[in-house]
RNA sequence: GCGCGAGUGGUGAAAUGGCAUACACGCCAGACUUAGGAUCUGGUCCGAAAGGGUGGGGGUUCAAGUCCCCCCUCGCGCACCA
């Protein structure tokens, strides 16, 4: 690469600041009761004998740390959360700004499959490589709470969390989790074996025999979550259904919660509105039909619209529900239509045409089921059912539209007012009564909003609301339904057969499952050469005989954890990180989460990461914090405050980067050619932070000059010239030639004037506003404005520069650092000394904005025609005089009639006329 | 289909209902220079001007990029959820 010339010698400046902070812990954050070291810049701005600051927490979503290292997307939402942590800093709270490594997972696994290196090596060569980035861009992170998901130490407390949850069940009553000894049994049961079952399947993690979305390709369960159209999110590997034995974590208890407290807490409202959406909570009524055959089988339906109940004509069961073979009767009843008995070719029987429709709807893979062509299919069952409100006999159906995992896996059809029952009534030629007419008297077939009830005897006349009020109770009543709150999520399937992740502390004996004690923890995996997964779906820890088999005959559990176990409570052990007694001490979460006084919140202040993680992270950490917030573990039932999505960074070319396309940048070729603070800053200057935006490295270039200019205010023209020519001779001697640089000597320990106090305390109300806005960008540019005015200042009065370093320390730390360090040698009354990061941030002061005269703009009927300008303090009246006879004002007053004249108090005049 | 964002110069983008385009990139010209891919200075929405300009159309207002209604385009999320 050839070399360009240097704005300025950021790589000697940012090496000597990194060091300088690492080796003092510059920013290591102070725990309450932790001994105070007076030495550290924390403890000279702050007083040794009084209580702690209040805190600010501000933290990044830690990232997996992967074998291709950081593109330029990482750091922006890192530099975002700096910035803000240095803010804070210098506004004096106690900041917790950690990181750390959530290393568990998939491609380290396989990476081991395919090389047979162990996933810890590879895991610790990624890490070594992220911190490495990570801190040549300067954050201030307290690296003595780093944390790594896969280290025993850490997944300990993971592995003892779970045993919290596996120890508890969900008092409805309460609406809460406690220990499972509060678990009352019922009086039926009698046998330890009885309660013991009844036990376990009240736990919130416990065991089910269920449908599991099986990836062959990956070798394991993935959760719902996991899963788009039909592929797996992690390869995009086919996902089928198989019924298998799983950990399952009882989330949906929590699903009103965590609806509920969303409330609470400062998200972007789309980020809400996707949660809300995954949660899915919908009211309605469960509506009980009895079939019509010797044993009067009950069908349970869910339904939104219970007033449409008049118009169900049909119902429908998923293809696997279990009453389905039950109702069948041996033949198709007289007069059944032939393309009710299947496709292709009616089947003879009833049990023929379910068998085939069975095979038919298992084959669909959800990919299929889901695709756009969604031509419905199903099959009459030759049963039929009793609709409770009128005892009209409806045929019941099996249909693969109705899914056996939402509601109660069936449905009743009213095809007049929902399209899905419509499009299969039409094609399967079924009833289609109308019972809901629109306001505007249109046709009502097809009609889904609200309106007013038809044919519905005696709900006829009233509108929705009404109607579903009015058959709810009725149907409660007649003991026949109930109001009823439907959820879509789902409990959180919680075991993968992976190599690479914690092993659950469960052993089984005789088929039951019980927990190890909390002493034994960590329980490490065993050491193995082989990770691939079976193809039966055993997990890899199975192949272990040493490891799985315990000398009384019982066995270890073999899945493991899910990557987002180590995720669901990290911000927790930054707390304490080092603590081997607890997961985090009583007093230290108190501090850090919970009411401390003048805190800005509680929890986590700002929580700032992509939005790829809205519905998964984000609800099983709030799902976890819950549980432990019940069981008295945490002080506050939501972990995350407020909570930012950096928007994505896209390549040079308006694509999304990637490696196939050839357009990811890697920071640390921008470092090597512009540093660490150029490209912080423009990271922040490129747009709003929740922005998608496209790199570009021209724009770069931009706030690099802006540094350099910085630079050549404050450093002698001659010594700049001096370090050139001497570093060319000899680079070792870098660092003692900074050092000799002197400042320029325009620059000088004198009073500011009135003007210059006005352009900084104009930066400093920009830049303070603008910081807590989170408005990165515009803070900038109010930085650049200020350095274009200075620029010409003959006389540039130190105690203004310094301010001015003040405000660019958070954005631009390493430049600042060592230009304050030489800018307070020339200061009589040095107000500190030492790292700028701990300095007071500046107060604007609004008598020094004051302006004595004022420019107005004028304008006529909206059209700006002139600009007067008159003293401060002048009336209105006097503005409006003025106005009315500014020269270029004038003609167009000519021959009209002024109807009102508008005078807004510093902004602009305004003349209407006719 | 539903939900949420966003549409402003050649480009990234600014603008509590109050002078549209701050700041930066790019481009043009000039200065310094053997040189410029360094630096500094000036210019840069369209139009000769009157004027016209914030995706399009309506409205509210003394005043609309900003508020209200309708429409178009792009991005993101959800998607047979009864």
């Amino acid at each position: 690469m050839a070399t360009i010339k240097k704005q300025y010698p950021f790589d000697v400046i940012e090496a000597k600041w990194q060091h300088i902070w690492e080796k003092n812990n510059t920013f290591q954050a102070w725990n309450p009761g932790q001994a105070p070291d007076p030495s550290h810049p924390f403890w000279q701005r702050h007083a040794v004998n009084e209580p702690l600051p209040p805190k600010y927490y501000v933290l990044d979503m830690f990232p997996y740390p992967s074998g291709a290292g950081l593109h330029v997307g990482h750091p922006e939402g890192y530099t975002a959360t700096d910035i803000l942590a240095r803010y804070y800093r210098a506004r004096g709270y106690n900041v917790l700004h950690p990181m750390g490594w959530d290393a568990f997972g998939l491609p380290a696994e396989q990476y081991a499959i395919k090389t047979g290196q162990h996933p810890r090596v590879t895991t610790e060569n990624n890490v070594n490589n992220f911190r490495r980035q990570i801190k040549s861009i300067g954050f201030s992170y307290d690296w003595t709470r780093e944390i790594n998901t896969t280290d025993p130490e850490y997944f300990k407390w993971t592995q003892w969390i779970f045993l919290k949850i596996y120890n508890s069940w969900f008092n409805p009553e309460t609406n809460k989790a406690e220990p499972i000894s509060t678990l009352e049994y019922p009086t039926e049961l009698k046998t330890d074996a009885e309660k013991r079952t009844y036990r376990d399947s009240k736990r919130l993690a416990y065991v089910a025999e269920a449908p599991v979305n099986w990836c062959p390709q990956l070798g394991t369960v993935l959760a719902n979550e996991e899963v788009v159209d039909g592929k797996s999110e992690v390869g995009g590997f086919p996902v089928i259904r198989k019924p298998m034995r799983q950990w399952m974590l009882r989330i949906t208890a929590f699903a009103e919660r965590l609806l509920d407290d969303l409330e609470s807490i400062d998200w972007s409202h789309a980020l809400k509105e996707m949660q809300r959406n995954w949660i899915g909570r919908s009211e309605g009524a469960e509506v009980v039909f009895s079939v019509d055959s010797e044993n009067q089988e009950k069908i349970k339906v869910f339904t939104t619209r219970p007033d449409t109940l008049f118009g169900a004509t049909y119902m429908v069961l998923a293809p696997e529900h279990p009453l389905v073979g039950k109702i069948a009767p041996e033949v198709w009843p007289e007069g059944t239509p032939e393309i009710w008995k299947g496709e292709e070719k009616p089947a003879a029987t009833p049990a023929e045409a379910i068998a085939r429709y069975r095979v038919y709807a298992e084959s669909r893979s959800d990919l299929e089921r889901t695709e756009l062509s969604k031509v419905k299919t199903g099959v009459f069952t030759g049963a039929y059912a009793i609709n409770p409100v009128n005892s009209k006999r409806v045929p019941i159906w099996i249909a693969d539209y109705v899914l056996s995992s939402y509601g109660t896996g069936a449905i009743m059809a009213v095809p007049a007012h929902d399209t899905r029952d419509l499009e299969f009534a039409q094609k399967f030629e079924l009833l289609v009564i109308p019972v809901v007419q629109p306001e505007n008297q249109a046709d009502p077939i097809g009609f889904v909003d609200d309106g007013i009830s038809i044919n519905s005897e005696f709900l006829n006349g009233k509108s929705t609301p009404e109607a579903k009020k009015f058959i709810t109770d009725w149907l409660e009543e007649k003991q026949c339904g109930k109001k009823t709150i439907n959820y879509k999520l789902r409990d959180w399937l919680f075991s993968r057969q992976r190599y690479w992740g914690e092993p659950f502390p469960i052993i089984w004996k005789d088929g039951h499952h019980e927990s190890l004690d909390k002493d034994v923890l960590p329980l490490i995996p065993p050491q193995m050469t082989d990770y691939k997964p079976t193809e039966s779906g055993e997990p890899p820890l199975a192949r272990a005989a040493d490891w799985v088999n315990l000398p009384d005959g019982s066995v270890r559990e073999t899945n493991t954890m899910p990557q987002w176990a180590g995720s669901c409570w990290y911000y927790l052990r930054y707390l304490d990180a080092g603590n081997s007694k607890e997961f985090c001490s009583k007093e230290a979460e108190n501090y850090w989460m919970g009411l401390y006084p003048k805190a800005k919140s509680t929890g986590v202040n700002l929580y700032v990461g992509g939005a790829e993680h809205a519905v998964l992270h984000l609800l099983y950490a709030r799902f976890w914090h819950k549980i432990l917030f019940d069981l008295g573990e945490v002080s506050t039932p939501e972990p995350f405050h407020r909570l930012v999505n950096q928007g994505l960074i896209l390549g040079e070319d308006s694509q999304k980067m990637s490696k196939s396309r050839g357009n990811v940048v890697n920071p640390d070729d921008v470092l090597k050619e512009y540093g660490a603070d150029a490209f912080r800053l423009y990271e922040m200057f490129m747009g709003p932070l929740d922005m998608v935006k496209p790199w570009n490295t021209k724009g770069v270039e931009g706030v690099y000059r802006f540094l350099g200019r910085v630079w050549r205010i404050f450093i002698s023209e001659e010594s700049i010239t001096q370090m050139e020519q001497n570093l060319t001779m000899d680079i070792t001697q870098a660092d003692h030639l900074l050092e000799e640089l002197n400042l320029s000597p325009d620059v000088q320990d004198v009073e500011a004037t009135p003007e210059q106090l006005k352009a900084i305390h104009r930066t400093i109300k920009k830049v303070t506003e603008d910081l807590d806005g989170l408005r990165f960008n515009t803070a900038i540019s109010a930085l650049m404005v200020f350095i274009n005015e200075a620029i010409s200042w003959e006389v540039k009065p130190a105690s203004i520069l310094l301010d001015f370093l003040k405000l660019l320390q958070p954005l631009a730390p390493h430049i600042s650092e060592e230009l304050a360090g030489k800018l307070l040698k020339i200061m009589k009354d040095s107000p500190a000394s030492g790292t700028i990061a701990y300095f007071q941030w500046p107060q604007f002061d609004e008598k020094h904005l004051v302006e004595s005269f004022l420019e107005y703009p004028i304008q006529v009927n909206g059209k700006l025609r002139d600009k007067i300008t008159v003293s401060n303090g002048a009336s209105l009246q006097e503005i409006q005089d003025l106005a009315l006879a500014a020269e270029k004002v004038l003609p167009f007053l000519e021959g009209k009639t002024i109807k009102k004249v508008i005078v807004i108090p510093n902004k602009i005049v305004n003349i209407a006329v006719v």
